[in-house]
DNA sequence: CGGGATCCACAAAGATACTG
DNA sequence: CAGTATCTTTGTGGATCCCG
Protein backbone atom coordinates (compact mmCIF):
# COMPACT_ATOMS: atom_id res chain seq x y z
CA UNK A 1 0.00 0.00 0.00
CA UNK A 2 1.86 3.09 -1.01
CA UNK A 3 1.62 7.05 -0.63
CA UNK A 4 -0.84 7.10 -3.40
CA UNK A 5 -3.44 4.81 -1.71
CA UNK A 6 -5.70 7.69 -0.56
CA UNK A 7 -5.73 10.00 -3.80
CA UNK A 8 -6.97 6.66 -5.51
CA UNK A 9 -9.41 6.16 -3.41
CA UNK A 10 -10.15 9.16 -3.48
CA UNK A 11 -10.16 9.64 -7.64
CA UNK A 12 -12.32 6.27 -7.54
CA UNK A 13 -15.15 7.77 -5.46
CA UNK A 14 -15.34 11.06 -6.39
CA UNK A 15 -13.24 10.80 -9.98
CA UNK A 16 -16.39 11.17 -12.07
CA UNK A 17 -16.23 14.47 -14.14
CA UNK A 18 -19.24 15.98 -12.36
CA UNK A 19 -19.68 14.40 -9.19
CA UNK A 20 -16.73 16.76 -6.98
CA UNK A 21 -19.68 19.42 -8.35
CA UNK A 22 -22.52 17.96 -7.43
CA UNK A 23 -21.33 17.30 -4.91
CA UNK A 24 -20.27 21.25 -4.04
CA UNK A 25 -24.06 22.28 -4.82
CA UNK A 26 -25.75 19.71 -2.21
CA UNK A 27 -23.38 21.03 -0.08
CA UNK A 28 -23.82 24.35 0.04
CA UNK A 29 -27.61 24.16 -0.64
CA UNK A 30 -28.80 21.25 1.24
CA UNK A 31 -31.48 19.22 -0.15
CA UNK A 32 -32.42 19.76 -3.92
CA UNK A 33 -34.87 17.66 -6.58
CA UNK A 34 -33.64 16.19 -8.64
CA UNK A 35 -34.96 19.04 -11.32
CA UNK A 36 -33.65 21.84 -9.29
CA UNK A 37 -30.13 19.98 -9.76
CA UNK A 38 -30.23 19.98 -13.56
CA UNK A 39 -31.28 23.36 -13.56
CA UNK A 40 -28.04 24.38 -11.71
CA UNK A 41 -26.15 22.42 -13.87
CA UNK A 42 -26.71 23.62 -17.53
CA UNK A 43 -24.46 21.48 -19.54
CA UNK A 44 -25.26 17.83 -17.70
CA UNK A 45 -27.35 15.26 -19.76
CA UNK A 46 -30.31 13.48 -17.73
CA UNK A 47 -28.87 10.78 -18.22
CA UNK A 48 -25.43 11.45 -16.92
CA UNK A 49 -26.97 13.03 -14.10
CA UNK A 50 -28.91 9.74 -13.02
CA UNK A 51 -25.56 8.16 -13.30
CA UNK A 52 -23.74 10.29 -11.14
CA UNK A 53 -26.02 10.42 -8.45
CA UNK A 54 -27.28 6.21 -8.22
CA UNK A 55 -22.79 6.00 -8.46
CA UNK A 56 -22.67 8.52 -5.18
CA UNK A 57 -25.76 6.97 -3.56
CA UNK A 58 -23.81 3.62 -3.68
CA UNK A 59 -21.19 5.03 -2.53
CA UNK A 60 -22.15 6.41 0.32
CA UNK A 61 -21.90 10.01 -0.88
CA UNK A 62 -25.48 11.16 -1.22
CA UNK A 63 -29.08 10.01 0.22
CA UNK A 64 -31.71 9.84 -2.33
CA UNK A 65 -35.14 9.79 -0.85
CA UNK A 66 -38.36 8.95 -3.46
CA UNK A 67 -41.49 10.60 -2.55
CA UNK A 68 -44.40 8.49 -4.03
CA UNK A 69 -46.77 10.63 -5.74
CA UNK A 70 -47.84 12.09 -8.80
CA UNK A 71 -45.77 13.92 -10.23
CA UNK A 72 -42.88 12.23 -9.13
CA UNK A 73 -40.65 13.41 -6.48
CA UNK A 74 -36.62 12.68 -5.78
CA UNK A 75 -34.94 14.46 -3.25
CA UNK A 76 -31.08 14.22 -3.08
CA UNK A 77 -29.05 15.18 -0.02
CA UNK A 78 -25.17 15.00 1.15
CA UNK A 79 -25.01 11.55 3.94
CA UNK A 80 -22.96 12.35 6.90
CA UNK A 81 -19.90 10.69 4.93
CA UNK A 82 -20.37 13.06 1.82
CA UNK A 83 -20.36 15.95 4.33
CA UNK A 84 -16.78 14.99 5.38
CA UNK A 85 -15.92 15.91 1.67
CA UNK A 86 -16.28 19.70 3.07
CA UNK A 87 -12.53 20.51 3.39
CA UNK A 88 -11.93 18.78 0.19
CA UNK A 89 -14.59 20.80 -2.12
CA UNK A 90 -13.40 23.88 -0.45
CA UNK A 91 -9.91 23.55 -0.92
CA UNK A 92 -11.25 23.02 -4.67
CA UNK A 93 -13.00 25.90 -5.10
CA UNK A 94 -10.15 27.87 -3.36
CA UNK A 95 -7.92 26.64 -5.73
CA UNK A 96 -9.55 27.03 -8.52
CA UNK A 97 -9.74 31.35 -8.03
CA UNK A 98 -5.77 31.30 -8.25
CA UNK A 99 -5.79 28.91 -11.12
CA UNK A 100 -8.10 31.70 -13.00
CA UNK A 101 -5.90 34.44 -11.50
CA UNK A 102 -2.90 32.28 -12.82
CA UNK A 103 -4.10 32.16 -16.42
CA UNK A 104 -5.30 35.59 -16.98
CA UNK A 105 -1.75 36.63 -16.18
CA UNK A 106 -0.37 34.33 -18.62
CA UNK A 107 -2.52 36.06 -21.52
CA UNK A 108 -1.17 39.33 -20.28
CA UNK A 109 2.31 38.37 -20.59
CA UNK A 110 1.29 36.83 -24.26
CA UNK A 111 -0.19 40.13 -25.26
CA UNK A 112 2.55 42.09 -24.09
CA UNK A 113 4.92 39.82 -26.24
CA UNK A 114 2.52 40.01 -29.99
CA UNK A 115 3.87 43.10 -31.90
CA UNK B 1 -20.10 34.27 -11.90
CA UNK B 2 -21.68 31.58 -9.34
CA UNK B 3 -20.47 30.04 -6.56
CA UNK B 4 -19.62 26.72 -8.90
CA UNK B 5 -16.72 29.07 -10.62
CA UNK B 6 -13.88 27.79 -8.51
CA UNK B 7 -14.90 24.09 -8.59
CA UNK B 8 -15.16 24.58 -12.52
CA UNK B 9 -12.01 26.05 -13.15
CA UNK B 10 -10.03 22.99 -10.90
CA UNK B 11 -12.06 20.41 -12.94
CA UNK B 12 -10.85 22.12 -16.38
CA UNK B 13 -7.12 21.86 -14.75
CA UNK B 14 -6.90 18.44 -13.11
CA UNK B 15 -10.51 16.57 -13.67
CA UNK B 16 -8.41 14.69 -16.24
CA UNK B 17 -8.26 10.82 -15.47
CA UNK B 18 -4.93 10.83 -13.83
CA UNK B 19 -3.99 14.20 -13.47
CA UNK B 20 -4.10 14.57 -9.46
CA UNK B 21 -2.15 11.18 -9.28
CA UNK B 22 0.60 12.40 -11.56
CA UNK B 23 0.59 15.72 -9.28
CA UNK B 24 0.92 14.03 -6.62
CA UNK B 25 3.77 12.23 -7.31
CA UNK B 26 5.40 15.15 -8.87
CA UNK B 27 5.09 16.99 -5.25
CA UNK B 28 6.45 13.98 -3.00
CA UNK B 29 9.29 12.98 -5.74
CA UNK B 30 10.45 15.97 -7.07
CA UNK B 31 11.57 16.04 -10.53
CA UNK B 32 10.65 12.50 -12.55
CA UNK B 33 12.20 11.22 -15.99
CA UNK B 34 9.19 9.68 -18.32
CA UNK B 35 10.22 6.20 -17.55
CA UNK B 36 9.94 6.38 -13.91
CA UNK B 37 6.66 8.05 -13.74
CA UNK B 38 5.48 5.23 -15.97
CA UNK B 39 6.89 2.70 -13.38
CA UNK B 40 5.07 4.33 -10.62
CA UNK B 41 1.85 4.27 -12.24
CA UNK B 42 1.58 0.50 -13.54
CA UNK B 43 -1.97 1.28 -15.29
CA UNK B 44 -1.64 4.34 -17.16
CA UNK B 45 -1.04 3.65 -20.65
CA UNK B 46 2.20 5.18 -22.67
CA UNK B 47 0.10 7.56 -24.75
CA UNK B 48 -2.54 8.84 -21.62
CA UNK B 49 0.86 9.61 -19.63
CA UNK B 50 1.89 11.53 -22.30
CA UNK B 51 -1.61 13.35 -23.47
CA UNK B 52 -1.55 14.41 -19.70
CA UNK B 53 1.66 15.69 -18.92
CA UNK B 54 1.31 17.54 -21.80
CA UNK B 55 -1.93 19.28 -21.08
CA UNK B 56 -0.88 20.71 -17.58
CA UNK B 57 2.39 21.58 -19.15
CA UNK B 58 0.50 24.01 -21.50
CA UNK B 59 -1.91 25.25 -18.26
CA UNK B 60 1.43 25.79 -16.30
CA UNK B 61 1.40 23.56 -14.05
CA UNK B 62 4.29 21.04 -14.73
CA UNK B 63 7.73 21.53 -16.51
CA UNK B 64 9.01 19.51 -18.85
CA UNK B 65 13.14 19.19 -19.92
CA UNK B 66 14.47 17.64 -22.60
CA UNK B 67 17.67 16.57 -22.49
CA UNK B 68 18.97 15.89 -25.90
CA UNK B 69 20.60 12.83 -25.36
CA UNK B 70 21.12 9.22 -26.79
CA UNK B 71 19.47 7.27 -25.15
CA UNK B 72 16.83 10.17 -24.77
CA UNK B 73 15.97 11.83 -21.65
CA UNK B 74 12.67 13.75 -20.14
CA UNK B 75 12.30 14.89 -16.96
CA UNK B 76 9.42 16.38 -15.34
CA UNK B 77 8.69 18.53 -11.95
CA UNK B 78 5.96 20.65 -10.82
CA UNK B 79 6.13 23.90 -11.76
CA UNK B 80 5.36 27.13 -8.54
CA UNK B 81 1.64 27.11 -9.56
CA UNK B 82 1.84 23.42 -10.22
CA UNK B 83 3.11 23.44 -6.13
CA UNK B 84 0.05 25.34 -5.20
CA UNK B 85 -1.94 22.64 -5.15
CA UNK B 86 -0.58 20.98 -2.68
CA UNK B 87 -3.23 21.93 0.20
CA UNK B 88 -5.97 20.44 -2.20
CA UNK B 89 -3.84 16.97 -2.99
CA UNK B 90 -2.91 16.70 0.82
CA UNK B 91 -6.99 16.93 1.61
CA UNK B 92 -7.96 14.35 -1.06
CA UNK B 93 -5.22 11.94 0.24
CA UNK B 94 -6.31 12.44 4.00
CA UNK B 95 -9.53 11.52 2.79
CA UNK B 96 -9.23 8.73 0.37
CA UNK B 97 -7.79 6.78 3.96
CA UNK B 98 -11.43 8.14 5.70
CA UNK B 99 -13.27 6.85 2.12
CA UNK B 100 -11.39 3.43 2.50
CA UNK B 101 -12.23 2.88 6.66
CA UNK B 102 -16.01 4.32 6.19
CA UNK B 103 -16.83 1.15 3.10
CA UNK B 104 -15.05 -1.60 5.26
CA UNK B 105 -17.24 -0.39 8.16
CA UNK B 106 -20.02 -0.79 5.58
CA UNK B 107 -18.23 -4.14 3.80
CA UNK B 108 -18.53 -5.34 8.05
CA UNK B 109 -21.96 -4.32 7.92
CA UNK B 110 -23.28 -6.61 4.63
CA UNK B 111 -20.79 -9.35 6.52
CA UNK B 112 -23.52 -9.47 9.41
CA UNK B 113 -26.19 -9.48 7.39
CA UNK B 114 -25.65 -12.72 5.94
CA UNK B 115 -26.58 -16.03 7.20
C1' DC C 1 16.99 2.07 -25.56
C1' DG C 2 13.62 5.66 -24.07
C1' DG C 3 10.04 8.70 -25.56
C1' DG C 4 6.19 9.15 -28.14
C1' DA C 5 3.10 8.93 -32.50
C1' DT C 6 -0.45 5.96 -34.96
C1' DC C 7 -4.09 2.69 -35.73
C1' DC C 8 -7.81 -0.06 -34.00
C1' DA C 9 -11.28 -1.94 -30.42
C1' DC C 10 -14.04 -0.72 -26.83
C1' DA C 11 -16.09 2.05 -22.95
C1' DA C 12 -17.81 6.37 -21.41
C1' DA C 13 -20.33 10.64 -22.42
C1' DG C 14 -23.73 13.50 -25.13
C1' DA C 15 -28.24 14.17 -27.74
C1' DT C 16 -32.85 12.91 -28.40
C1' DA C 17 -37.18 10.48 -27.90
C1' DC C 18 -40.21 8.14 -25.07
C1' DT C 19 -42.62 6.33 -20.49
C1' DG C 20 -44.83 5.52 -15.52
C1' DC D 1 -41.28 15.19 -12.98
C1' DA D 2 -37.97 12.02 -12.98
C1' DG D 3 -36.38 9.05 -15.09
C1' DT D 4 -35.31 4.93 -19.11
C1' DA D 5 -33.97 3.49 -24.00
C1' DT D 6 -31.44 4.20 -27.94
C1' DC D 7 -28.20 6.19 -31.02
C1' DT D 8 -24.19 8.92 -32.08
C1' DT D 9 -19.82 10.95 -30.71
C1' DT D 10 -15.84 11.29 -28.01
C1' DG D 11 -12.28 9.35 -24.93
C1' DT D 12 -9.39 5.43 -23.20
C1' DG D 13 -6.72 1.19 -23.47
C1' DG D 14 -3.70 -1.84 -26.19
C1' DA D 15 -0.58 -3.04 -29.61
C1' DT D 16 2.59 -1.65 -32.91
C1' DC D 17 5.82 1.30 -35.27
C1' DC D 18 9.10 5.16 -35.50
C1' DC D 19 12.99 8.04 -34.58
C1' DG D 20 17.34 9.74 -32.65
Amino acid sequence: MGRTTGIIATLQAIGGKWKPLILFLLLHEGTLRFGELRRKLPNITQGMLTNQLREMERDGLVVRRVYQEIPPKVEYELSEHGRSLQQVLADMCGWGFTHIDFMQNAEDINLEETP
